[in-house]
DNA sequence: GTCTATATTAAGATAGAC
DNA sequence: GTCTATCTTAATATAGAC
């Protein structure tokens, strides 16, 4: 075959894809190479640490894509139940629905370096800290703000777990429908 | 070294240790060995179908599991509360008070066949159920029991996940500690 | 910058001794 | 019923042509 070639943007997308169905265990240079179009060899050539260093890639481009989609929809113009409205669609987005893992699941499973876990503890605290501050904004106290928050992740992650061992995405859709009241209703 | 031998209770504990930490892509044979201190040969003598018919027999363990200590503490004597009560102390052994992942996220996650998938949603839909009563029980309509229930298996599997990515099982005991209010009070 | 080809290690699986 | 030894396939990783 002729020489192939993708964008890095492209690449980690797929390479994303393929971590959060399959975890880090489940992912092999012949299924990126196969997912990507790209031989082994230019892997290790984009990536000289193997799957350890595009597994870091993706985990980087998730945490971009936190930044990118949802703290910047949460310090948006508006009213806080509209800009939560609105990162209940990004996370619909990002879910295809329900019907994908969330990365920070399937990527902090045991296998993985340390480095991957520390990028992973930190993007779930960007993440508190975000939803905290939209329920502070809605008037309520700082310890309630803290509860409200924790609670809004653990559902979504929880009923993205329920959703794939039902096979039915509707727990991940009424754990969307509810995230406006849950974040700015005291 | 000579003929070592383990229970297949032992055994089976020890497998579901490995699988619902690792996943099932992350656990070889080799590490089921080193773990359970049997050959590989003795592993295939006991299971010919090999890592699947050992997961699957792991997951039958987890079902089995579930009837004898979560829904034998829900139809026990007593008031509704204080056998959801039993029930959270039950899920706080079985999960570490927080700190082991759960065998349902875990083996759900895509490489396991269909014969896995559909032991996980079976058992899901059973605990479902089994949460679904005790609400009912406790007076609720059997929509919002339904709710309920899905809301309490939502958190706790979310509280696992989030848990683990925080490095701090608090999150995990928050949502023990208010099982009961969410399963018996309207 | 990607390829083909290949080396090395580990995984899944079986044969046969004890 | 468990072991050692071995086979086959797949995984990680590198060398060198283009």
């Amino acid at each position: 075959m002729a020489h192939r070639t993708i964008s890095d943007e492209e690449f980690l997308g797929r390479a994303l894809d393929l971590f959060r169905t399959y975890g880090y265990e489940g992912v092999s240079l012949s299924r990126l190479s196969e997912a990507t179009g790209l031989e082994k060899a230019s892997l290790y050539y984009r990536y000289p640490g193997g799957k350890e260093e595009i597994v870091m890639a993706v985990a980087a481009r998730v945490v971009q894509g936190f930044e990118e989609h949802l703290f910047t929809a949460l310090k948006a113009e508006g009213p806080p139940r509209k800009r939560v409205m609105a990162v209940a669609e990004q996370l619909r987005d990002f879910y295809c629905d329900g019907s994908k893992p969330c990365a920070i699941n399937m990527l902090s499973i045991a296998g993985g370096g340390e480095d991957l876990k520390t990028m992973l503890r930190n993007v779930t605290q960007a993440w508190l800290k975000a939803f905290t501050e939209i329920a502070r904004e809605s008037g309520m106290s700082l310890s309630l703000a803290r509860l409200r928050a924790e609670e809004a992740i653990v559902r979504i992650e929880g009923s993205l777990v329920v959703a794939r061992a039902l096979g039915d995405n509707a727990p991940f859709q009424r754990t969307l429908k509810l995230l406006p009241d849950l974040l700015t209703e005291a």
